[in-house]
DNA sequence: TATTGTTATACTCTATAACTATA
DNA sequence: TATAGTTATAGAGTATAACAATA
């Protein structure tokens, strides 16, 4: 569903963004990994923490982060281990071999943007995410009709 | 997943589009409608079209079409009849009743906009749609890796 | 034989609730 | 009893293929 149904700037900015995003999960996906995957590898790059905090970081149920983790750790590319203090947590880091997908996927994700924004200076690049910056996205701002 | 991995504006184009849409999303609904729902009847507003056409249009599968004008016509909002010139075909047509709803859904979505780029001046938001006009959203443009 | 619309099937994603082990 | 993680189940959404009617 991607023709325009009218020129509403809301229906631009949601189509573009859903297509942008096709394009860079595409990227995401060059190192073999499921978009989720990669993306769990960025949230843990910064450093290890709690399966919970993942969760809540993300903005994922803990239920789904299971498969995700699980899949990670089959390849090799993150880890959890028990909290010593809290025998009950996971602590998850990301491993050798995961910092080095990631930093493939980084380089398809720095490719994919030199495609989707090429046509525009650094400047209009700048103006761009100004603009993005000052959309009102706040969830709690409406009540949900559907 | 709303959780920005890094400063990179594929990510936020990503994020912000997707958020936008869901608020857009909502404003559909308002008449009780189905988001999906919704869009068929912004694409039957300029005139009636075969069902082949709409589905096409829509960019959805003619399959995925069935149940969204099962809905509408139960409702009353759009209407199936037979080309006479070419039985196979279904000319696909909104009713008053569709315009109706229709017209309460341009409110809502008018008010969800209104919230949306209500921080930015008439010429800012002028200069976004320029700018996302310009955005390289070409599918065929990459390889797919997912 | 090809096309239009329909139905059936399966697969993914997500949301929820129960379950375990630890506290 | 409450919490962290896991498992199981169900629902929505989507993609594909088979099907009936018509050309």
């Amino acid at each position: 569903m991607a023709a325009l149904p009218s020129d509403r700037l809301g229906f631009l900015l949601s189509f573009r963004g859903e297509l942008t995003g096709a394009r860079i999960r595409a990227a995401l996906g060059v190192a073999g990994l499921h978009p989720r995957s990669a993306m769990t590898l960025m949230q843990l790059a910064p450093g290890a923490m709690s399966q919970r905090d993942l969760a809540a970081a993300m903005e994922v149920d803990p239920s789904q982060l299971v498969a995700i983790l699980n899949e990670l750790e089959s390849e090799g590319l993150a880890e959890r281990r028990r909290d010593p203090a809290d025998r009950r947590r996971h602590i998850v880091e990301i491993t050798e071999a995961g910092a080095g997908a990631l930093r493939r996927v980084d380089t398809a994700v720095g490719e994919a943007e030199r495609e989707l924004f090429g046509d525009l200076t650094e400047a209009e690049q700048a103006v761009l995410r100004g603009l993005l910056d000052r959309v009102v996205v706040d969830p709690a701002a409406h009540a949900c009709g559907e």
